[in-house]
DNA sequence: CACTTGACCTGTCCGC
DNA sequence: TGCGGACAGGTCAAGT
């Protein structure tokens, strides 16, 4: 999915695109894309307005004047994205092939306001989800509680980074940094392409990673990421913005989904490999087990 | 326990 | 062209 930067570039879209307005209607082709029974959505999302949006971690949540909180996970392939009912980029536009087909075979579920604009959930794989709960329970929720702290905050430091591995651990640095227990949003994309800045081996054990190495590891996520919020994220299939642009991250990108090019750093070709099984992007001869 | 693998889905790409 | 299998940005339950 979308990744850290991704979702945080749809919530500042929508932050600019949906607070104020007022929801008139809903509806969803699939029920685990939407689980919420009628009568609470009924009650407390139809007639509510958007009062701001917020991202914790790979988590959007959109607050409701009910004080209630669409709380929603893109998973792979999930994209939010808002069509106002005046929006005509014109032919040729980049954004007008997706904006004006929408909704489409993969919409799951569709927001109506009452100015007629929309924002529609569309999910190809269907593991992403939208659910409606009270905005006091967010926190209650098993992922907010276990969730770790989030990397871009002014105030996270190289120590409370350190502090949240098990420097005993037999697992490997990129499983680690996928645990989103560990570090909050950090996915494949950004876990490969910071290893790689930080010339670690993806598959080195957690207990063989020195205070240097986690110092540039800390570096390279914090500055890889804002890097790529500035580029609107990245585009590697499906992601687009609110606006249904795609990011252009991936112009930036210096191993993921590179494998057989040179590393811009060395001149050795990139090769693909697999860790903790996910697809994995090194440079072998910047990064050694 | 700590850690790894499979499942959830649909679509695309690659080799035969 | 057609078909089977592998793979795709995430997360959890079930397995070892």
């Amino acid at each position: 999915m979308p990744e850290l930067p991704e979702v945080e570039t749809v919530k500042r879209g929508l932050n600019s695109l949906v607070v104020g307005r007022k929801i008139s209607a809903v509806d969803s082709d699939n029920p685990k894309s939407f689980p919420n029974k009628s009568d609470e959505i009924n009650q407390f999302l139809i007639g509510s307005k958007v009062t701001g949006v917020r991202r914790r971690a790979k988590v959007l949540l959109i607050d409701l004047s009910t004080n209630y909180t669409l709380m929603i996970h893109l998973k792979m392939t999930g994209q939010l994205v808002f069509v106002d009912k005046l929006s005509r980029f014109g032919a040729g536009h980049p954004n007008d092939s997706l904006v004006k087909s929408l909704p489409d075979k993969s919409t799951r579920v569709t927001f109506t306001f009452d100015d007629n604009s929309h924002l529609y959930f569309n999910d190809q794989r269907k593991f992403g989800w939208v659910k409606l709960m009270p905005t006091s329970e967010i926190q209650n929720v098993d992922f907010m509680k276990k969730v770790g702290p989030e990397p871009l905050e002014d105030n996270f430091t190289i120590v409370q980074f350190i502090n949240r591995f098990n420097r005993r651990s037999k697992t490997t640095i990129k499983a680690a940094l996928l645990d989103q227990t560990v570090i909050a949003g950090v996915g494949n994309i950004y876990a490969d392409e910071s290893l790689w800045a930080a010339k670690v081996h993806p598959s080195r054990l957690v207990n063989t990673i020195t205070d240097t190495e986690f110092k540039k590891l800390y570096k390279a996520i914090r500055q890889i990421m804002n890097l790529s919020i500035e580029k609107g994220g990245s585009t590697n299939r499906n992601y687009v913005n609110a606006e249904g642009k795609k990011g252009s991250y991936m112009d930036f990108a210096k191993v993921f989904r590179r494998e057989g090019l040179k590393c811009p750093r060395c001149g050795n070709t990139i090769v693909k490999i697999k860790v903790a099984g996910r697809g994995t992007h090194i440079c072998p001869h910047c990064q050694t087990i």
